[in-house]
DNA sequence: TAGTGGTCTAGACCACGGT
DNA sequence: CCGTGGTCTAGACCACTAG
């Protein structure tokens, strides 16, 4: 079988609210109505609503209809994850290089963040890059002992580490953490980024691991915040966002 | 009935989780398991599963056992939401004041996020938010017009504005959407957060609305990134988070 | 191959919202 | 009050993982 029901139902949705079938502030069919439309069981009606829930497209509550709550398609995980795939979704043209990259003992942060021992030497890598052939974004990655040799031998022009390390190895980028601040460019930042020095950059420090939450890597990424910004959605029920104190 | 059988099991592998009884990267036990010994049938363990697959604790696979992938608790939409809830639960005091307040004609991005036509007269409120004395947050918030007399009439000094409205009116604050990048310093936000011009600042431009997604407030949060920072979780299966290109 | 999560069904009752 | 979503059950079959 190829895509399960409730897959197909929910894309289904998300295509009507899309071309505004649907348009932000109206009520969907109810639960019986769309499990009759689709000849399915309202379980698994719910289990495509609750999809659509959690992208932030449609809001409920007990007693009342579903509402649509956003018009826009949110990204999926593989465009997150991958700059060149989302690059692509956008419509723009993915650039980039290597600027650096060299093997380095794990510092105390890389100890605790890819749970190894302090000292281990683990590939570090510099990248620059760009949409439409403008700079957007420095990435600094380290990546596991156990994954830095297969990651060494790539093309350094390489436009998605993440889909080349999944045909070559399998392996899967499957969860990530995100922690979002900002901090003042420096004069390395600068002179790659194409901004003045002190100017304020979006820093996202990610760790990403496998389906068992073993960590394989993990980045501090500087965006541009004139070209790049991020968008949570959330709901009383739902919230895959927190705001934390630092230190 | 007080709470759902579904959310007592969420809960109840929560707190097992904080107490490291099933430490990160260890497998939860079976959805059969959980149910025997909750006395619930499958489903209803599968959605309390669900609910903490959503927040990043845990991440599955079919064929292989659950695995915890977080040890920390998320926190809730209403922490999330009022400043000073959020500070209470992390064990901060909130200090806050109204710095400014007074009546403007929407302009051309109020009408558009508040959905309002412009020129609409709407409160505007410039608060400075502290966490025990340091002031950490400027927030710039934008009412709609139907909820700004109500707004116009609350204690400049009153911790909780969220909480007030909903004791007061029974208004909910239901839904947010959030967009989050950095900017410099102007010379306002400089004198009042205490920082130097031109530092960086994370910038959270959010819109509030009701179940229904009509839009009660708009606001521009600046936070001090030293001591305020954003987390996001996802996985293959579950995104909240998405990131734009500007313009 | 056995264990486990993913999908799906067909019902039931309850709690809340709006008319 | 009726319509609707929220909760919950008991069972079935399939797809995938792991030993």
């Amino acid at each position: 079988m190829p895509t399960p029901r409730h897959e197909r139902i929910a894309e289904e949705l998300r295509r009507a609210i899309d071309r505004e079938e649907y348009a932000v502030g109206s009520r969907l069919p109810t639960e019986a109505e769309l499990a009759a439309r689709h000849d399915a069981s309202r379980g698994t009606v719910r289990q495509a609503l609750a999809a659509l829930t959690a992208e932030g497209l449609i809001g409920s509550r007990q007693g009342a209809r579903r509402v649509v709550l956003a018009g826009r398609r949110s990204q999926s995980f593989a465009e997150l994850r991958s700059f060149a795939q989302w690059a692509q979704a956008m419509g723009r043209t993915a650039t980039g290089r290597v600027v650096e990259q060299e093997y380095r003992p794990a510092t105390a942060e890389d100890a605790a963040r890819l749970h190894l021992a302090p000292g281990t030497p683990l590939l570090n890598v510099l990248r620059l890059r760009g949409l439409d052939g403008e700079p957007v974004l420095i990435e600094r990655s380290v990546y596991a002992d156990w994954i830095s040799p297969t990651v060494a031998s790539l093309d350094p022009e390489c436009a998605s580490v993440t889909q080349r390390l999944y045909e070559d190895t399998g392996l899967v980028f499957a969860h990530g953490e995100h922690v979002i601040d900002a901090v003042a460019a420096g004069a390395r930042d600068a002179a790659l980024l194409t901004v003045r020095r002190t100017s304020p950059l979006l820093r996202v420090r990610r760790v990403t691991t496998t389906h068992d939450g073993r960590p394989v890597e993990w980045s501090d990424d500087r965006y541009r915040p004139d070209a790049v910004s991020f968008t949570v959605h959330n709901s009383i029920a739902n919230n895959a966002l927190s705001r934390t104190t630092a230190g």
